[in-house]
DNA sequence: CAGTGGTCTAGACCACACT
DNA sequence: GTGTGGTCTAGACCACTGC
């Protein structure tokens, strides 16, 4: 838990040698580091509350002003959250404080209380071998299994949204379409409680697309309506990506807010 | 500077008295807006230092510990940069890390340094007075003065961003298309430098659209191709909007790219 | 009331940049 | 070396929650 041998520490006899050895990691990063370890193997779970600063302070052997800056890092993450009086909990999706953390689309006319709920349609569900482009977006390998699943959201009866998105075979398995109809909450709440899968990031690539005639028809869209194309790539933890998704939008009732800070 | 009378204090005999009353604002509170004050205020100019953490917390009378928590919160805002060693700077929008801050479009290949510099060109820039929506956005009144700015942004020769901006009269007094054309750098940091407005968030609202034909013509379109619709409010301090900015961007050989946490 | 996180302080020491 | 921000500690007290 010394700075003479850090995690990040290369070799000195290392190949190609760094000219400079910037290693150095803060007594909070490696406790963070712990703390993460603690949540990646589910010794904590989503829901949950960890110990007490006082308790990891003890167990860690440092103060606890530094198990706060630790702490104070993954609840920026939204990996933990801090309830006063209360104690420190794992993030769950499960949440309606961030029930749409990742869906960025709201209606132009009031908020998504107003709006009420969206109604989901599991269009298809299916196992299948995944293509070049989507092994390499999941960190697979051509031909690995994968589940398919291709849905629609609909907002006060309206088709808004159409989904396709790919999961890896192994953590998913087990998973189909009727469990997914079944399930009343958000997808990734399913992933979390269902398959251990907790989904911490992701990256969203936003064009302007036609749709095809499939895509039309699912969406009941008049010709030439341009769709937002939104390509997600979701993470779990230590950057392990979890889920490839494609979507599209309807933005003539709904448009993609973004807050640049 | 103690809790007896904070800002947020309401007056007991307010009209509309809440129930609770929740003020209780932390002294490390109080001090980022004192911070903030001498922001606004021009006392520090970007790219200046701001007084050492040992200052300032002889200044108002704290600790060290309380204003570095201050500056933390306001580093974490992009409104102070700290340097270790050298001391902390008020955030600027000339520094080439943070040059595209609220640009979020990227090359489907490669990154903005492959891809180079874009070049701008300004096709329109005249005084007018507001429209309905116009003022609503700037917080102004129809007919208020507002000066717009029509641009196209090309990358490696092709034109890929058209730009519409209105900026309020008052404070950009003396802006013309020559300015504009002569200044090479970010629009943001003339903003900062010829009119101290310094932007320091903002918000977009993404849709995909059709253009129009002099979108079409302005960006070298064929029909039928789908634009991206980024409209943007820009806010100054105090959350004072200062710029209504609709661009809209080519996708087939850049996209929108969004980090969602 | 006890237990939790939240704030504030004071002092020591480390890493980095400039001179 | 000196001054800056960055880390770590220890202790005191405050605010919120639930018993």
């Amino acid at each position: 838990m010394n700075n003479s041998s850090p995690q990040t520490d290369a070799p000195a006899t290392a190949q190609e040698a760094p000219v400079v050895t910037p290693a150095f990691s803060p007594l909070y990063q490696q406790i963070k580091g712990l703390i993460l370890q603690s949540l990646q193997s589910s010794e904590w779970k989503p829901g949950e509350s960890i110990p007490s600063e006082m308790e990891l302070a003890a167990r860690y052997r440092v103060s606890q002003g530094t198990v706060r800056k630790a702490i104070d890092e993954l609840a920026n993450d939204h990996l933990l959250i801090r309830k006063q009086g209360k104690g420190t909990f794992v993030a769950t999706h499960a949440e309606h404080q961030v029930q749409y953390r990742f869906l960025k689309l709201v209606p132009d006319q009031g908020d998504l209380n107003t709006e009420g709920p969206a109604q989901r349609e599991i269009v298809d569900c299916k196992r299948l071998r995944a293509s070049a482009d989507i092994a390499r977006a999941l960190g697979l390998r051509p031909g690995d299994a994968v589940l398919q699943v291709r849905r629609v959201l609909s907002f006060a009866g309206v088709p808004t949204i159409l989904e396709d998105l790919w999961l890896p075979g192994t953590p998913f398995k087990g998973l189909t379409a009727e469990r997914l109809a079944d399930y009343h909450g958000p997808m990734y709440a399913l992933f979390e409680t269902e398959f251990g899968v907790r989904m911490v990031r992701a990256e969203e690539k936003i064009r302007a697309v036609l749709p095809d005639k499939g895509q039309r028809d699912l969406l009941q869209l008049p010709v030439n309506t341009p769709l937002l194309s939104v390509e997600r790539i979701a993470y779990t933890y230590n950057d392990t990506p979890m889920e490839l998704r494609r979507g599209f939008y309807r933005t003539d009732t709904h448009h993609y807010h973004n807050a640049l800070n």
